[in-house]
DNA sequence: CAAATATAATGAACAGCGTTAACTAATCTA
DNA sequence: TAGATTAGTTAACGCTGTTCATTATATTTG
């Protein structure tokens, strides 16, 4: 019966609708506008209805994180085409510097937020697909850095643990404002990347 | 006259008051739950009597921000008798991931939060005695490091951001609980100790 | 085809939030 | 003692996420 089926579709329809009223929200108002009321006035709905669609609000950041995950993948498309493993990891460590000062929303609630987290735990096995293939990818190049002997061997999770924490490290204070206290203002954009640049340098060296 | 000296010694003791039924709150049920009706609710004053002795929530924050420094500061009180900076390095390190693990919700407001660096900019010239004073102490650490020959040398800006980076990545990624995805969950703490120093260990080689 | 059922959507309400304006009560000054 | 200053309160505004009971609209069954 292909009734029930038209039907599933009108519901994921909706649900784009939804995603995206909020998505344009999230990126003209911020994280903060976003708001049930608000998306529900966006697509001239009643609040209420976008609950039969999502558990709760924590679902529609999810969701809205996930969006954020795909726009980063495509700060990385170009990576592929680096064959050196550690100019991989440079361009990896400026891409993702760019990318959470390019869009300090989105990296917000990938990696600050509490609400999206709320929602992976609560699904089956907490699946957080986009997140963990970032993950993945760092791994990846830190290991395949070892085989190649550019930087000393060690332990892949204690490393990839590291870069990825002064990336998160420079990203995070900067968008919260942190880092001006540090470094002048207008210094601080250039201070993070010799930052980052000075950390896999020194991880060369090493 | 000694009237208005004792009025302002009263004003003192009331805005005391509200700051520490702020930091019990805060301590015992979170960030989240410290509202000023609750505040007001717990020394029985009435929700607008806040705002005679606050300009806003944030000024409060911001206060609880600071007393989050002392404690901090009291993490560190052995380092002084530490001659080698390399070695105050480490133990900084250590203290620091300790402090966050341990004191959460004050680490969220020190650093994640944006409401007390609100307050921050918004006094004469942005005063903020305590969080200044500890980023020296990091600057401190790393100019005799380089003095010493104990590091390669560099720009103190530079490699401070990094090392704090370092500190703060982990802290902040554990405590919004992003690790939990690149270790075992119960791997995450030992994981973390094992990256900053592993960080410091490639920085001395290096 | 009509009645019963399932689904979609809504209005009203709950309980909370930060904050402000207008007002009362108490205290100090002239 | 009258007037001015200060402390504190009540009531309200405009938000927030979320739930319950109700209505309207399809769909399925007798």
């Amino acid at each position: 019966m292909g009734i029930i089926e038209r039907k599933e579709k009108q519901r994921e329809e909706i649900k784009k609708m939804i995603l995206e009223a909020s998505m344009q929200l999230f990126v003209k108002e911020g994280f903060e506008n976003v708001s049930i009321r608000k998306i529900a006035d966006l697509i001239e709905y009643s609040p209420t209805t976008l609950y039969i669609y999502f558990k709760d609000k924590n679902e529609i950041l999810f969701h809205l994180c996930e969006m954020g995950f795909e726009r980063m993948i495509a700060y990385n498309l170009s990576l592929i085409q680096i064959e050196n493993p550690i100019d991989r990891l440079y361009v990896l460590g400026e891409n993702y510097i760019n990318f959470g000062l390019e869009n300090p929303e989105y990296y917000d609630l990938m990696f600050i937020q509490n609400a999206p987290m709320k929602t992976v735990r609560e699904q089956n096995v907490g699946h957080w697909p986009n997140g963990d293939m970032a993950l993945e990818t760092l791994k990846h190049i830190i290991q395949e850095c070892m085989d190649k002997t550019l930087i000393p061997k060690g332990d892949v999770a204690t490393i990839s643990m590291a870069v990825w924490a002064v990336a998160h490290g420079l990203v995070s204070l900067a968008i919260r404002q942190r880092l001006e206290r540090l470094v002048e203002p207008d210094k601080v954009v250039q201070t993070m990347h010799d930052s980052i640049r000075w950390m896999i340098n020194t991880l060369k060296k090493a």
